[in-house]
DNA sequence: ATACCTTTGAAGATT
DNA sequence: AATCTTCAAAGGTAT
C-alpha cells in the first residue's frame, strides 16, 4: 500500500489532487462535509452541510428518493442483510433495531460468521477489526476463548462485540429525509436518534460514525426487525428468506448458516486443529464451518434463535459444498455466473444445490472468487458508511472517496485491513488449495478498458479528463476527508496516484497535468507493501504510493473556514518535491508527509484551472 | 440485459 | 525483473 509502502513518493500522486482540486472548487461544501472523520470537526462542518445540501440542488430529491424507495436491485442484497441482521437483531435485543448494511456493524457480522467470504463476510473480519477498534471494550462471552490471539493485527485483540448491547433507534425517517451529511448524522446519532453504540472512548478514527447506509433505511420496505420474515421482491410478500439469499455472492443453506463459524473462528482453526480438511490437492473445501460449532456453542442464544442450527448440524461434507450443500462463500454458482468452459470435473454435488433447484448443470464449476484484497475489505465496510454521508449514488464516485480515504487512512489502521487481507488470502488458500486468480481469467465478461487503444499520453489525460468530468466534478461528488487535495485537514498526504503513473515517473509536475491519474489502470503499480515488505505488482498507478499516511496525524489537521475545508495542517516542513519520489519505495516519513502537504498546498492554488484545462 | 466506470491490491501473464 | 492485465465489490449509468 501506498502509505504503508512508504510509497511516499506518490504522494504527488496526480490522482487524489487532481480530485481534490476539481473537488474543491466545486465542491468545497461537501469536502468539508466529508467524513473527516474527526467527529470535532462536525460543528464546524455542520454549517457546511446545510450549504452542501442547497447546493446540490438534486440533494434532497434524490435523497428522498432514494432512501424512501426500496430498491429493487437492491432488494437481492439487502434480503440476505436483513436476514441476518434480523436476526441477530431479535438474538440481541428483541428485535428493536434494524440492521444497517454497514458491514462493520456487529450485525453484519452474522454473515461473516456464516463465511469469511460472504458478500458481506469478506468485511467481516475487517468488521470485527473495526468493531473491536472501536469498542475494544466490548467482548464476547463465548467468544473469549475464540479469540485469536495469534492475530497480530490489533484489531484481532479483542474479541467481537456480539452481546453488546445496543441501543438501536430508527432513523429511517430521519436518514430518509435528511441529507446524507455527515455533520448531520453524526449529530443524528449523538441524539439518539439512529443506534449508537457507545464506548467511552476509543473511537475509530475512521468512522467517527456509526453509519447506515441508506438504503437499509429504506421507508418503502418495512424494517427487517419489524417482520422477521423478508418480503419477496416480485411478489412483495413477506416469506421466509431462502439461505440462497442471504448471500447473493456466497449463497448458504439454511444448514449453513448453523454453521456459521465463530466471527474469529474462520480465521483461526480452532485448537489447532484443521479445521477444513483440505484435501491435498483439490480444493473444493467447504468453507470454514467448523470453527463454527465450537463458537456457536458457546452462543446458545444465538443458537437458538438466530440460527437455530446445533452444531452437529454440519458433518463434514466431502464436496466443496458444506454438507449443507452451501458453496463456499466465495464459490458463486455457475448458475449466477455462467462459464464458457465447464470443466466438469467438479462432484455434481458442487453444483449450486443450494435450495433452488439449480438447473444449469453443466457449468457446474463454481466460480471461486478471489480473495478480497485489504481496499477491498475496506471498501465494503466503509461504502455504506460513505454513501449515507455523501449523496453520490454513483459507486464510480464513491470508489474514488473511498480511495482517497484510503489514502489517509494512517498506517495502523491500513495494517488492519491488510492483515485481514492477508488472513483472507490465507483461508482462501487453505479452503481451495488449487485454486488460481487465473481459474478467473475470462470470467467476467469482458474487461473492455478498450479504450486503451493506443493510449498515449495525450489520450490518457484526455480520458482521465472524461472521468474526472463525469465523477468527481459532478456535483454530488462528495469528497472525502481525507481527500488529499483540498481538505488537507483531514487527510493531509493523500498519496497521489499520480506519482506511479508510468508514462510520467516524474510526474511530480506533469501529474498535475493529469490529475485524474485516475487512469489507474493504464499506469503501472509500483508499490510495496509495508507489510510484506514485497513490491505489489500491479501496475496501479501510483496510487500505491501513497502516501503516507497521511492521516497518520488527523489530530493536527484543523478546519479552517466553511470553504474549505481546507484547513491548514500544521505541517512538519515542506520537502522538495523532487526528493518525494524516491518515497514510493521507502516508507512514508513524516518529512514525505510533510512534503506532501506541501503538495497538495501547491495544488490547491490552482487547482481547477488545471482541470478545466483537461477537460477542455 | 449487460458492460462500463471507479478504486486499490493481489496474482497471473507478458515482456 | 519489470511491466501489464485481470479480477475482486458495488451500483448508478450508458448502451
Amino acid at each position: 500500500m501506498p502509505q504503508l509502502n512508504g510509497g511516499g513518493g506518490d504522494d504527488l500522486g496526480a490522482n487524489d489532487e487532481m480530485i481534490s482540486f476539481k473537488d474543491e472548487g466545486e465542491q468545497e461544501e461537501k469536502i468539508s462535509e466529508n467524513v473527516s472523520a474527526e467527529r470535532d470537526l462536525d460543528d464546524l462542518k455542520s454549517s457546511l452541510v446545510n450549504e452542501s445540501e442547497n447546493n446540490s440542488s438534486s440533494s434532497d430529491s434524490e435523497q428522498a428518493e432514494r432512501r424512501p424507495q426500496p430498491r429493487p436491485d437492491l432488494d437481492s442484497y439487502e434480503k440476505t442483510r436483513d436476514y441476518f441482521s434480523e436476526a441477530f437483531r431479535r438474538q440481541q435485543d428483541g428485535g428493536f433495531f434494524k440492521s444497517p448494511h454497514y458491514p462493520g456493524y456487529p450485525i453484519f457480522m452474522i454473515p461473516d460468521l456464516t463465511n469469511p467470504y460472504l458478500s458481506n463476510g469478506a468485511l467481516s473480519p475487517s468488521a470485527r477489526t473495526y468493531l473491536q477498534m472501536k469498542w475494544p471494550l466490548l467482548d464476547v462471552p463465548g467468544a473469549a476463548g475464540l479469540k485469536d490471539s495469534r492475530s497480530p493485527t490489533p484489531g484481532h485483540l479483542v474479541s467481537t462485540p456480539y452481546n453488546l448491547s445496543i441501543h438501536w433507534v430508527y432513523p429511517f425517517s430521519l436518514v430518509s429525509k435528511a441529507p446524507l451529511c455527515v455533520p448531520l448524522l453524526s449529530s443524528l446519532l449523538q441524539s439518539n436518534k439512529v443506534p449508537v453504540v457507545q464506548h467511552a472512548h476509543h473511537v475509530h478514527p475512521l468512522t467517527p460514525l456509526i453509519t447506515y447506509s441508506n438504503e437499509h433505511f429504506s421507508p418503502g420496505t418495512p424494517p427487517s426487525h419489524l417482520s422477521p420474515e423478508i418480503l419477496d421482491p416480485k411478489t412483495g410478500i413477506p416469506r421466509t428468506p431462502h439461505p440462497s439469499e442471504l448471500s447473493p455472492y456466497y449463497p448458504l443453506s439454511p444448514g449453513a448458516v448453523g454453521q456459521i463459524p465463530h466471527p474469529l473462528g474462520w480465521l483461526v482453526p480452532q485448537q489447532g486443529q484443521h479445521m477444513y480438511s483440505i484435501p491435498p490437492g483439490g480444493f473444493r473445501h467447504p468453507y470454514p464451518t467448523l470453527a463454527m460449532n465450537a463458537s456457536m456453542s458457546s452462543h446458545p442464544q444465538k443458537e437458538s434463535n438466530i440460527f437455530r442450527f446445533s452444531p452437529h448440524m454440519m458433518p463434514h461434507h466431502p464436496h466443496g459444498m458444506h454438507q449443507t450443500g452451501i458453496p463456499h462463500p466465495a464459490i458463486v454458482s455457475p448458475a449466477i455466473k455462467q462459464e464458457p468452459n465447464t470443466h466438469d470435473h467438479m462432484s455434481p454435488s458442487m453444483h449450486s444445490k443450494s435450495p433452488g433447484p439449480v438447473k444449469k448443470e453443466e457449468d457446474k464449476k463454481p466460480h471461486i472468487k478471489k480473495p478480497l484484497n485489504a481496499f477491498m475489505l475496506y471498501m465494503k465496510e466503509m461504502r455504506a458508511k460513505v454513501v449515507a454521508e455523501c449523496t453520490l449514488k454513483e459507486s464510480a464516485a464513491i470508489n474514488q472517496i473511498l480511495g482517497r480515504r484510503w489514502h489517509s487512512l494512517s498506517r495502523e489502521e491500513q495494517a488492519k485491513y491488510y492483515e485481514l487481507a492477508r488472513k483472507e488470502r490465507q483461508l482462501h488458500s487453505q479452503l481451495y488449495p488449487g485454486w488460481s486468480a487465473r481459474d478467473n481469467y475470462g470470467k467476467r465478461k469482458k474487461r473492455k478498458r478498450d479504450n486503451k487503444p493506443d493510449s498515449t499520453p495525450e489520450d490518457f489525460s484526455i480520458s482521465n479528463k472524461k472521468q474526472c468530468v463525469q465523477y468527481l466534478p459532478s456535483e454530488k461528488m462528495c469528497d472525502s476527508p481525507a481527500s488529499s487535495h483540498g481538505s488537507m485537514l483531514d487527510s493531509p498526504a493523500t498519496p497521489s496516484a499520480a506519482l506511479a503513473s508510468p508514462a510520467a515517473p516524474a510526474a511530480t509536475h506533469s501529474e498535475q497535468a493529469q490529475p485524474l491519474s485516475l487512469t489507474t489502470k493504464p499506469e503501472g503499480r509500483l508499490h510495496h507493501h509495508f507489510l510484506t515488505g514485497k513490491p505489489s505488482g500491479s501496475a496501479s498507478s501510483s496510487s500505491s504510493s501513497s502516501s503516507s499516511s497521511s492521516s497518520s496525524h488527523p489530530s493536527i489537521s484543523i478546519p479552517i473556514g466553511t470553504s474549505g475545508s481546507h484547513s491548514t495542517p500544521i505541517l512538519p516542513r515542506p520537502i522538495p518535491f523532487s526528493s518525494l519520489h524516491h518515497s514510493m519505495l521507502s516508507p512514508p516519513s513524516p518529512f514525505h508527509q510533510a512534503a506532501l502537504h506541501s503538495h497538495h498546498a501547491l495544488f490547491q492554488s490552482q487547482p481547477l484551472s488545471l482541470v478545466t484545462k483537461l477537460s477542455d
